[in-house]
DNA sequence: CGCCCGTTTCATAGGAAACGGGCGGTGCACTATT
């Protein structure tokens, strides 16, 4: 008996949200995820990323379980929809008191919550499986999915354990929804999830108010002039971000010293001081916040009129989402990236992971002796490792194919080897670490870049701007003109092949260079004669 | 990987250069004390 499920959404949301209209991409999403899709949503923040669950969720049956990475950010949301007509959210973690968490369940086991929100962590916990289990959740949705990505392969492993929990539910449709997610962001997000035949629904990533610009820094000490000269006459607020602690402070005190009210942001300061510098900056009571990469999850402020870079980011995926900050009321505001190629390297240290061998063994060697297939909360209680350490090493197990995996998500090693189990996963690991390398290496690209910086970022992200933008410095400059190719081969988006580092796609096209996603190994740039004189590429 | 900072080294005896150790990001949950 089919239904029109969009006028039902396009109701609900008008009736009990008062949101009148919806965007095409919303009801897409949102009509593909009730008729039991799997959805993927690459859409800006400020969009209506959150109405894709919350009005969905309404017809469906069954309550809603939101996975959120920072518990500062669950209680936001809660709060967000206590304050509409939606039914009630409730979260469960660790920074709220115990009787709060034992509230939520029974809440939503009522039925007088419909929103569950839990950071990944919760998950690996095996009474909080159960639970979830008997709420028979009709929709799972992992908000600010790039974190998938970014952070489960080594720094919150417990994401990368998502797609087990999510077949411990018997696979409830499942959301996953971000801001910023280039091609193997997206394919990573996928296969950790377990995603099912998703529908993909990317929204563009232009922002066109943005300008873009990068000022190349001969060395550390002048950054400081550079950046002081550069914010006399830049428009307020503004955001700085800088690669360290200690630098984030420096930056704070010397804009400070210079009549700004400015203050440092970083994870090492008291929650009650970042407390403080979040609120007071979303209050406009601050002009300039000079933060870390801790700054910013959650932040949906109209009128930031800049973000300024005092050193490279570990990837244009984290760059683009740190510099989607400005601007979002869609006036003018400047995006400046003041480069040292040396600031690569830190970047190079800090996604360095190195390899825990015999971690691995031990893991292995437990799953060997335990006989039965076991959790990776059983693994977690019988090694003697960290939680995230063993979570680590059994993540890197299963993708080396080592351990055999149940629907159920327990796990069993039969090999008789775990020397060699160790091996494999390292080459896992070494895998991992050339692709992170690759992604530090395109924003060398970026920063150095003559061609138009709007038309290598959005090619980055699977988008191709025909033209230059006109608004950027290399643009202005003029240089952005002459880089553009004499010809038609390798337009971003062209899938090729490489005799050596077999297929990829064009992410950017220069004059005399191509820059090519790889599959196997990331990132590479190629000179487009030398490619020409070898053939070194082929396209498909 | 590269910077910072204190120490050593060499040796046109005051200071330059070389050496080497330490440091560098993101959050959850849990435990043990105040």
């Amino acid at each position: 008996m089919p239904r029109d499920v969009g006028a039902e959404l396009r109701r609900t949301a008008r009736e009990t949200f008062g949101w009148p209209e919806l965007h095409d991409d919303q009801l897409t999403a949102m009509t593909r995820l009730v008729e039991g899709r799997d959805v993927l949503v690459v859409m800006p923040t400020g969009a209506g990323k959150s109405a894709i669950y919350q009005v969905p969720a309404m017809v469906l049956d069954g309550p809603t379980v939101v996975v959120s990475p920072l518990t500062a950010l669950q209680r936001d949301q809660v709060g967000q929809i206590a304050d509409s007509d939606a039914p009630d959210a409730v979260a469960v973690n660790s920074a709220q008191p115990a009787r709060a968490s034992d509230n939520a369940w029974e809440a939503v086991g009522d039925g007088d919550a419909e929103y569950l929100f839990l950071a990944p962590e919760q998950l690996a916990k095996e009474e909080v499986l159960r639970s979830l289990a008997r709420l028979r959740p009709s929709l799972f949705v992992v908000d600010e999915a790039h974190c998938v990505s970014a952070w489960g392969h080594d720094f919150r492993p417990d994401y990368l354990r998502l797609g087990q929990a999510i077949e411990r539910l018997g696979h409830p449709r499942v959301l996953a929804l971000t801001a910023t997610a280039g091609g193997p962001v997206r394919d990573d997000i996928v296969r950790h999830l377990g995603l099912r035949d998703p529908v993909r629904v990317v929204s563009g990533f232009d922002r066109p108010g943005l300008y873009l610009a990068v000022s190349a820094v001969a060395a550390e000490e002048d950054k400081s002039a550079a950046l002081l000269d550069w914010v006399r006459e830049a428009a307020m607020p503004g955001l700085v971000y800088t690669a360290t602690r200690k630098d984030s402070e420096r930056y704070a005190g010397e804009l400070a010293r210079h009549g700004l009210r400015a203050a440092a942001y970083h994870a090492g300061m008291k929650a009650a001081d970042r407390k403080r510098v979040h609120d007071d900056f979303l209050a406009d009571r601050l002009d300039v916040v000079a933060a870390t990469s801790a700054f910013g999850m959650g932040i949906d402020k109209p009128n930031v009129r800049f973000v300024a870079h005092m050193s490279v980011p570990e990837s244009l995926d984290s760059y683009y989402q740190q510099i989607g900050r400005a601007g979002r009321d869609g006036a003018r505001a400047d995006a400046l990236l003041f480069y040292r190629p040396e600031d690569l390297g830190l970047q190079k240290f800090l996604t360095a992971r190195r390899l825990d061998a015999e971690g691995i063994r031990e893991v292995a060697q437990t799953l060997r002796d335990n006989g039965e297939a076991a959790t990776p909360h059983e693994v977690d209680a019988e090694v003697d490792q960290s939680h995230r350490r063993a979570m680590n090493n059994l993540n890197l197990l299963e993708q080396s194919g080592q351990v055999e995996v149940t629907a159920q998500g327990r796990f069993s090693y039969d090999g008789d080897d775990p020397e060699r189990a160790a091996e494999d996963a390292a080459e896992v690991s070494q895998r991992r670490r050339q692709l992170d390398h690759s992604r530090i290496e395109v924003l060398r690209q970026y920063a150095e870049a003559r061609s138009c910086r709007r038309q290598f970022l959005l090619g980055y992200f699977g988008e191709v701007l025909e033209r230059p933008c006109g608004f950027c410095d290399t643009c202005d400059a003029g240089t952005a003109g002459e880089e553009l190719p004499a010809d038609d081969a390798f337009r971003p988006g062209t899938a090729v092949r490489h005799a050596e580092w077999g297929p990829g796609q064009v992410v950017h096209r220069a004059a005399d260079t191509v820059t090519v996603l790889f599959e196997q190994v990331g990132y590479r740039s190629l000179s487009v004669p030398t490619v020409r004189e070898r053939s070194l590429l082929t396209e498909m």
